[in-house]
DNA sequence: TGATAGATCGGCT
DNA sequence: GCCGATCTATCAG
C-alpha cells in the first residue's frame, strides 16, 4: 500500500482509499473487501470524534497515518476508520462500505447471513463482517504486507499461517493488526468516484466528504 | 450525577 | 419511512 496516501489529510485520502483492498488474515482464512465507500473526518470539524482534542478514545487518530481506530457506537456497532495524516493531527477516513472478494463464507457466518449485498453495505456492517467484536484493533498499526507475502505463507495456506503467527497477531499482543491494504487491481477514474454529504450526522452535514464508486451494487445507499 | 445525542441496523407499518 | 435496541462520551447543573 502506499505510505503516500496513508499520510494525507483525510478529504485527499478518503477518494483515493476507494479501489483499495482491506485484507484479514483470521483462523478461519482470509477475508477480502474492495473499498467501495469512504468518509473523511477532519479535527476542525465538529462532526469528528477529534474535534474536542484527544481522549482515551481518539488517541489513535492523532498518531499519524497507517493505524486504526475502532469505536464503538450507538450501544452496539462498532466502525472502522483508517487513521490518516501526520502525527499530532487527528483525523481518519471512516470504512462504509465494502464489496466482498474473498472469505464470503467466514463474512457470512459473522453477519448471519447470506445475501452477498448486504455483507458489508454500511459501517457497522462491514466491522461485524470483519469479525470486529470490540475496539482491540483500534491504534494498531496496518500491519505491513511484507510480514505475510511470503511464499510460505501462500504456499502453505492456513493452517500453517495460524500457527505462524499465532502469537503475534490473532491473541490481539502484537502491535501490528492482522489487518492491512492492498492498492487497487484496477486504477479507479476520477468520473468514478462521486461525492456527497456525509451519512449519519447532524453538525457540519453540508460538507462533501463521502466519497464512494459511481453505479457500484456495495454501497449503502445512493 | 443525570440527561441526551450519537460516524447504526434491522424489523415493522 | 419510523422506531427501538443498548451503551458511551460529553455536557449541563
Amino acid at each position: 500500500m502506499d505510505k503516500k496516501i496513508l499520510s494525507k489529510p483525510a478529504i485527499e485520502a478518503a477518494p483515493l482509499l476507494l479501489g483499495c483492498e482491506l485484507v484479514r488474515k483470521t483462523p478461519e482464512g482470509e477475508i477480502r473487501l474492495k473499498i467501495v465507500e469512504t468518509e473523511a473526518y477532519h479535527q476542525d470539524e465538529p462532526a469528528s470524534h477529534s474535534f474536542r482534542g484527544q481522549t482515551a478514545r481518539t488517541a489513535p487518530m492523532f498518531k499519524g497515518g497507517g493505524r486504526l481506530y475502532v469505536y464503538f457506537t450507538y450501544g452496539m456497532h462498532y466502525c472502522l476508520n483508517i487513521v490518516v495524516g501526520k502525527k499530532g493531527v487527528g483525523e481518519a477516513v471512516l470504512l462504509r462500505a465494502g464489496e466482498p472478494l474473498a472469505g464470503i463464507e467466514i463474512m457470512r457466518k459473522n453477519r448471519k447471513i447470506t445475501d452477498v449485498k448486504r455483507l458489508a453495505n454500511g459501517p457497522g456492517k462491514l466491522a461485524q463482517a470483519l469479525g470486529i467484536k470490540d475496539t482491540k484493533l483500534s491504534g494498531k498499526i496496518l500491519n505491513p504486507e511484507r510480514k505475510y507475502l511470503t511464499s510460505q505463507v501462500f504456499s502453505d495456506g492456513a493452517s500453517k499461517f495460524t500457527r505462524k503467527n499465532s502469537n503475534k497477531n490473532f491473541d490481539g499482543s502484537s502491535k501490528y493488526a492482522d489487518i492491512w491494504l492492498e492498492p487497487p487491481k484496477k486504477a479507479i477514474k476520477a468520473k468514478d468516484i462521486m461525492a456527497s454529504p456525509r451519512i449519519g450526522i447532524t453538525q457540519a452535514a453540508d460538507l462533501p466528504w463521502r466519497f464512494y464508486l459511481k453505479d457500484n451494487p456495495y454501497v449503502s445507499r445512493l
